[in-house]
DNA sequence: TTAACAGATTGATAATTCTCAATTATTTAT
DNA sequence: ATAAATAATTGAGAATTATCAATCTGTTAA
């Protein structure tokens, strides 16, 4: 996706004050004066699909800031099997638990080849006691996963599978330009609406039948977004059917 | 519960610094001269089972620590039913959002009779603009907000409706000394775990013909954390059946 | 190109949960 | 204390989802 495709390479970064996308991070409201209270240059790290940035348990030494991609945030149970907790795109932070001296809590894996900003948590708590103008962007951002996690727990784990998927897609072209998303695996997609993997492919097949989403590459999709309205609000295409619940 | 059960009662405290639960709340890590910074004196209220603390979509001017009681954070969807995102009891904070400057996001709820300090909205950003106590305390609140969440999400909403409820009781056991802990009503548990009033109703029936729970009194119950947590393996009473899972 | 492989799809059946309805506590109000 | 209202339980059948197994599809490796 990006020019240099080079996994892992490190980089030194321009300075923090030209970052085009410094609106949308951590950093958005830091001053020159704040800048000069960084020791080290921030560096930009490349991950591609598949790879794992951090695992559960790891002791953390930095978070990071989602350039772009897709990251995944995965928690094992004690059975073996898994749940996604969360995922993170540009602007997003990952791991901040880190704050807070605790290990991280889940395993971060890359779903599309993604950049970051590589922020070590000794220079962000200095920052912070430096300066008062980190302390609100870390505020909207927990308020972000708080706010965020609500919204999964009250829609993407009630209702019917379909509802849920439907769910799922709508959140997922939420950020994209237009209505293309991220289409998940059908195991992710289990993982992350507490369905089967079955149950999630057998959705997703019945949607591309009904033309609800195209695909346009393995994990990119089109989406009919009202159709996918229609779905979450119980309507049905079957005229027989009384439109209950 | 309470010697004191005069609802809505406005009682100015005493001191913060003297409160017996200072090393829950959010003051615990301040200083006399923190204290000085604020302009008023901070008020403890009280609420009975059943009230509202807030409705969601009000425009907040304070957050609220919970000295006592259990209060429940409801979220309503757009097809009218609801769910509740998350339990909140002694030490935590209701309402963090109000930090972000976003109106509150659920419907506060009091569970069981319950005690507050009110904090209004602009003294806590005052102190934290001119004391760095106050943001270790809020850190970890708001990761505890997280990371009970994920919890919520990866153990709460999937598997079999007796594995949720078990996990359920397990996790309302944690706070309240030795087994005993708050049993919800069964429609809040339906709106906990995803599941219909009728399903939580026949779980917890079958729980208690089991011996897994023991009623005290309506709302309370004595758990079999080891009956309970057999559950949650799978593993069930019937010698006929094949441990699967 | 072909074989091997992983992921996606589909089918058939079993298990679980929901839905709707009725009944039985339990609590509240009069 | 009695009636009314609310909450909990239970039953029966329908709907949904899980499970297990097989097939299909597209990709990677040789």
């Amino acid at each position: 996706m990006q020019p240099d495709q080079i996994d892992k390479a490190w980089r030194v970064a321009s300075k923090c004050e030209q970052c085009a996308i410094r609106s949308l991070v951590l950093f958005a409201d830091l001053t020159k004066e704040d800048f000069d209270l960084l020791h080290y240059p921030i560096h930009e790290l490349n991950f591609a699909t598949g790879e794992t940035l951090y695992n559960q348990g790891d002791k953390p030494e930095a978070i990071y800031t989602v350039r772009s991609g897709l990251v995944k945030l995965v928690s094992y149970l004690s059975d073996g099997s898994f749940r996604i907790v969360r995922i993170l795109r540009q602007g997003d932070v990952v791991g901040l638990e880190a704050l807070d001296n605790k290990n991280y809590l889940h395993h971060a894996v890359i779903l599309e080849s993604a950049s970051f900003c590589r922020l070590p948590v000794g220079e962000i708590k200095e920052l912070n006691d430096n300066s008062p103008h980190l302390f609100k962007q870390l505020t909207a951002r927990w308020q972000r996963v708080i706010s965020d996690a609500d919204t999964w727990l009250s829609k993407l784990t009630s209702g019917f599978a379909k509802q849920r998927v439907a769910h799922l897609l709508i959140y997922l072209s939420q950020d994209c330009q237009s209505t293309q998303c991220y289409l998940p695996g059908r195991e992710d997609m289990g993982a992350l609406l507490a369905i089967t993997t079955e149950t999630a492919s057998r959705v997703i097949a019945e949607f591309k039948r009904k033309g609800f989403i195209k695909l346009v590459s393995p994990h990119q999709a089109i989406i009919d977004q009202e159709a996918l309205v229609a779905i979450i609000q119980g309507d049905e295409e079957d005229p027989s059917a009384q439109n209950q619940r």
